[in-house]
This record gives structure tokens, sequence and C-alpha cells, in this order.
DNA sequence: AGCGTGTTGTTGACATGTCACTAACCTAGA
DNA sequence: TCTAGGTTAGTGACATGTCAACAACACGCT
């Protein structure tokens, strides 16, 4: 820490960039989403990863880890969409400790109406918005950096 | 919304690696600062912000639109940082309705020890992990998806 | 001057997420 | 078996951000 290597002006701009898109970006994503759909980008990514897994259904502990959500934040948010009905805590058969989250007709029908929109919204401002060499290369940093941090 | 282009492969890829990298990254990033520093990294951005103006002092409006703040959140955690000694608000001269806001002496101590370790954690997880390419990359979509939203 | 409209910043109510702690349970080794 | 330590999820207190409404002021037009 004592001779700090400060940024160059690429890497600030690159920083700069991104904590810039990051807030109006999710702001504006989610906006879109709630006055079309009644549903928060949250719970759009819960009941989207939910509707994909395997009989819809999923530990929480699985479906914090796969969103890289904290425990407490997954546990807080579905005691929330709980209480909408848009899904259910089960009792987990194998575990005592766990519980499954299943979709409930409600949930699902949420989703599903959500989607298309959803969609539209996530390519008008992010997607379509880049080219396919940016966007490959999107995926490529993102991932890696996640990696890093996943240990 | 008839018929919805759904995302491709790599579309989705850079969607969810975004969205991943922006949880993990801004918690480490967030933690990593607050440990150090006891500054968190709104904290850090508005005083140093707030450190390269001109005069060391800006108009609350001019720094919410520059860090892509809303003006409430600004005011909020203005309101929290002067709790706390670390910036003022000052009366505006040449506008009565305006404030200017400038930094204390505390201010100005914390984001000199904080701004080391901060670029050193910035470095860490995001910057060092990315070639030169990448940076730019980044740093181009960014400010082009930003500048997009900002109409 | 007087009025209407737009700006600037603040506030309160509310939603959300973090942290630290806890309860309940599982699992492996003595 | 039973006990120590890890795992899973839930909780309360607190920090933060959004939204909508508001007050105070600025500015332009008549």
């Amino acid at each position: 820490m004592a001779k700090p290597r400060w940024l160059t002006e690429h890497e600030e701009a690159a920083w700069v960039g991104y904590r810039r898109m990051r807030v109006l970006l999710d702001l504006r994503i989610n906006r879109d989403l709630v006055s079309q759909s009644g549903l928060s980008e949250q719970d759009y990514d819960v009941l989207s990863n939910l509707s994909e897994a395997v009989g819809q259904r999923m530990r929480l502990g699985d479906l914090a880890a796969h969103m890289c959500w904290s425990k407490s934040r997954l546990s807080h948010h579905i005691t929330r969409m709980q209480d909408r009905g848009l899904v259910q805590r089960e009792e987990c058969a194998d575990d005592g400790r766990g519980s499954m989250l299943t979709l409930t007709r409600k949930g699902h029908d949420a989703i599903i109406a959500a989607a298309p929109g959803h969609v539209a919204s996530v390519r008008q401002h992010l997607i379509d918005v880049l080219t396919p060499e940016e966007i490959d290369t999107l995926a490529a940093l993102t991932h890696r950096v996640v990696a890093r941090l996943q240990d």
C-alpha cells in the first residue's frame, strides 16, 4: 500500500463507466419491469430461475448460490414473495434443516406474462446497444471476474 | 411484444454474467473498503468526486448528475455523511435554492487515507483480471449504454 | 410588478439488503 | 452412542435507496 498503482486513464474510464451503467441500467430495467408486470427484477430472477429448475422446485441454498445472493437476502425476499402468493416454501424430505421452494400457479403465470416485456427491455437498454463482439467480451470478462470472486 | 426476440446463448451469458458480477464485485469491493477505511463505496465516491472538483466544492445537483445518482439519494446520503463530519453543506451565493457541498478536514483526510487501499481492491478484483483490450471494450460499451440511458 | 412554470433540494414512508446471531439439524470421529 | 463442529435457514436491528410530495426559489412573459 506504500506505493499505490493508480488507475490509468483507460482503466479509470472502464471503472467509472461500469459504476454509472450499474446505477442507470438497473434502475431503468427495474422500472420498466415493475410498471409492466408488477414484479421487481429480483422477483423476476427468483421466478425465472425457479421455473427453469427441474420440477420447478429448488433448495433455498442452491438457489441463493446460483443467483450469487446471500442466504439472508434470499430468505427475506422469499418471505415477501410468499406473502404475495408468488412462491411457496415446503418441507424438505431428505434434510430436516432445508426448505424446498416451489412456484405457485400465480407465480408461474406472473413470470410467463412478464418475460416478453422484460427481454425487450434488456434488449433495448443493453443487448441491442452492443456489438456481437462486445457481448462476447462482456460475457467472458464477467464470468472470469465472478469465478475469481467465488473462492 | 407479441413475438419476443429471446436472448441467444451468448446474449444470455453476457446478461447473467453482468448481474452476477454486479452482486459479487460490489459486495466485495465495498467490504474491503469498509474494513480498511470505515468508508462505504458510496462515501468514497462522494468524497472522491468532491475532492477533484474545483475549489473542492460542488452543487448538490451537479454532483448527483455527475455520479448518476438521484437527488433524493444524494440528499439522504449527504445528510448521513454530514452527521459523521465528512462533508459540509453551505448556502449557495448565486442561487437561493441551492446548496454547495464542501469537504471537511476530516473528509479530506479520510479520502486520502482510503484511496490507496481502494485502488488496490479495484485492481485486484476487476482491473487486473482483465486484458487491456477488455478494459477498453468495457469502457466503450458502458459509456455507450449510459449515454443512451441519459435522454 | 405579477403570475405561471420549472428547478433545486429536502423529507417521510416504505422496500430492500447486510450483518450478526440463533435455532435446528446433519455428520463424522472418539 | 454421543458429542463437536459444520450446514441450512430464519430473524432483528440497522443502513441504504426509491418514490412521491413538498417548500423555496428562479425565470420568463405579459
